[in-house]
DNA sequence: CATGCTAGTGCAAGTGATTGCAATAGCGAA
DNA sequence: TTCGCTATTGCAATCACTTGCACTAGCATG
């Protein structure tokens, strides 16, 4: 019998947007696949932003027989469910980023290659100004600008 | 002897930005070849926005030996003299803007895939919230931001 | 547990873009 | 005009994706 857990009694501990993700799978008709799996796991434990060929790397640690084709169509898949959503760097390769808790655009410095979230202020500016504008409704999550961070614009 | 133009007495006549810039190569240490007079004949009857495949195929129009490298590496030494700007469609294509009065970021509809530039007022606008917030020096030029244009945002 | 429908996989081919390298060809200088 | 330095070119290889297709394997159902 397994030591009693601080979490006591059999409640559950620190739900993950990950939990469930099989059944909701299946609930779509969709289906639960040892790739997807793989891939799963991958971004349970990797909060934040990776590019797809960081993903597909990591995918192929824990099975060398990873496919890109089916990495890029499963990341298409989870994009639908919300658990990721992808921009794409200043060179437009793809970065994803992982559990979005909210829709954000993305700021990427050309120089020190960093990437940073546009904080929801700015990004509701952004979006306003567009609207008032030309009546263009902004897809914050799509969006990279790219630029110069404050330690590496002199 | 031809006849005399509208245009009085050898005078320049309209200048355009195209003009001198095989000079202008030149006094830079590079050089003036037919590769390069083929795309500059391309870009200067293209005002806008192109992708990067459509100036290939149009320098294909005209010689049909043009290699898609040449082409891009050539894009390159254009923007450093700004005659070009590229930024990045939704999908992560380059796109070329011929001849930008001005630094100005994209819109691009994700529904009708028309793109415009963004209006000097409303990047100014972008640009200060950035750097407002995180003391981000945006690079407007390289912005593209997708979304639904007032006709198709239903 | 066995069966069938069909979503998903792997592969190969294709597109867009980048890069190293050897051969070519501008163009400034003689 | 000729010459030589070196910027450019063309090619092949490579990377990041994408897509069509035949085969495989989830999983709902009985
Ligand atoms: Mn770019
Ligand atoms: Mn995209
Ligand atoms: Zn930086
Ligand atoms: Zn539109």
């Amino acid at each position: 019998m397994p030591q009693a857990s601080p979490n006591a009694a059999g409640r559950l501990p620190d739900a993950s947007p990950w939990d469930g993700i099989a059944e909701r799978l299946r609930a779509s008709g969709l289906r639960w696949t040892p790739q997807r799996r793989t891939l799963v796991d991958v971004l349970r434990e990797h909060e934040g932003h990776v590019t797809a060929t960081e993903l597909i790397a990591r995918c192929r640690e824990r099975d060398q027989t990873t496919t890109p084709s089916t990495v890029y169509r499963t990341l298409d898949v989870l994009e639908d469910f919300g658990l990721v959503k992808h921009g794409h760097g200043p060179g437009g390769r793809e970065e994803y980023h992982v559990l979005p808790d909210q829709v954000h655009g993305h700021l990427h410095c050309m120089a020190c290659g960093a990437t940073w979230e546009i904080r929801p202020e700015t990004g509701a500016a952004i979006v306003d100004a567009l609207a008032a504008d030309l009546g263009f409704a902004v897809d914050l999550s799509h969006v990279t600008i790219s630029g110069r961070c404050r330690v590496c614009r002199d």
